[in-house]
DNA sequence: CGGGATCCGCTTCGATACTG
DNA sequence: CAGTATCGAAGCGGATCCCG
């Protein structure tokens, strides 16, 4: 392991698990991905699909999604024109994990919830008192 | 869990979900966590072990996991002060989660680097020349 | 030693307008 | 339909000072 401040190749590792990690923490990218777990989507269906989305951050996540190789972006040349998104061997493999540990979260939301409202009544504002 | 997207009561448990997971994605949690996996340590142990985080980032990060019942927090009344900060049985179950994707990080992290070089040389920048 | 309060730069994101 | 470009608001995070 890393014993100082140096910057071991070891150390790299690390920010680039932390990188790859904050992928699921990102507020989209986990919902573009479990969309496209069942089938193959174009672009307004997926917009129309998730709730709240802008199409800016639904073009930031796609993309960034199709740059590390976890979906693949399938261009038609129609008119209109027609972008068809579908996940990857390895964004499924990603979906399985994240399901896993969405399944923690639904498992232990509600002890979550509770104990976030008792801290809240137990822990008066600390701001002076 | 909902299968398409229907605007059920069920979008509630979705958004907690979400912020759960929001958890993960944390540019500190996880590695606060994980360092308490194996056993208790102090705020200073935790500052010294962790590079690069803030005493107010490590502050808020662990009032966070301890609102949310993830981690002990226990002051004890001694010159100088000291507080110890353990992981609760619910944040060993999430470390458990979350290992088991920082271990599908790890497995694909090559292969993702890969896919980002390979795409921003192939991909010219769109900004128009 | 373990924080709380404040200031402040930087990134992120939503809304809007425009293009092929 | 599927984006790109730009702007402004909001939030995150670091640095600093101070207190029990």
């Amino acid at each position: 392991m890393a014993t100082h401040g140096n910057p071991e190749p070891d150390d790299e590792a690390c920010r680039q698990v932390l990188q790859i990690l904050a992928l699921i923490g990102d507020k989209w990218t986990i919902q573009v991905v479990g969309r496209l777990g069942d089938r193959t989507l174009r672009f307004s269906e997926l917009h129309r699909a998730i709730t709240g989305i802008s199409q800016r951050m639904l073009t930031l996540t796609l993309r960034q999604l199709e740059r590390d190789g976890l979906v693949t972006r399938t261009v038609h040349p129609s008119v209109p024109p027609r972008v068809d998104y579908t996940l990857t061997a390895l964004g499924t493999t990603l979906l399985d994990a994240a399901v896993a540990l969405g399944e923690w979260a639904t498992t232990h939301r509600h002890e979550i919830t509770d104990n976030r409202r008792r801290y809240d009544t137990t822990h008066p504002p600390r701001t002076q008192s």
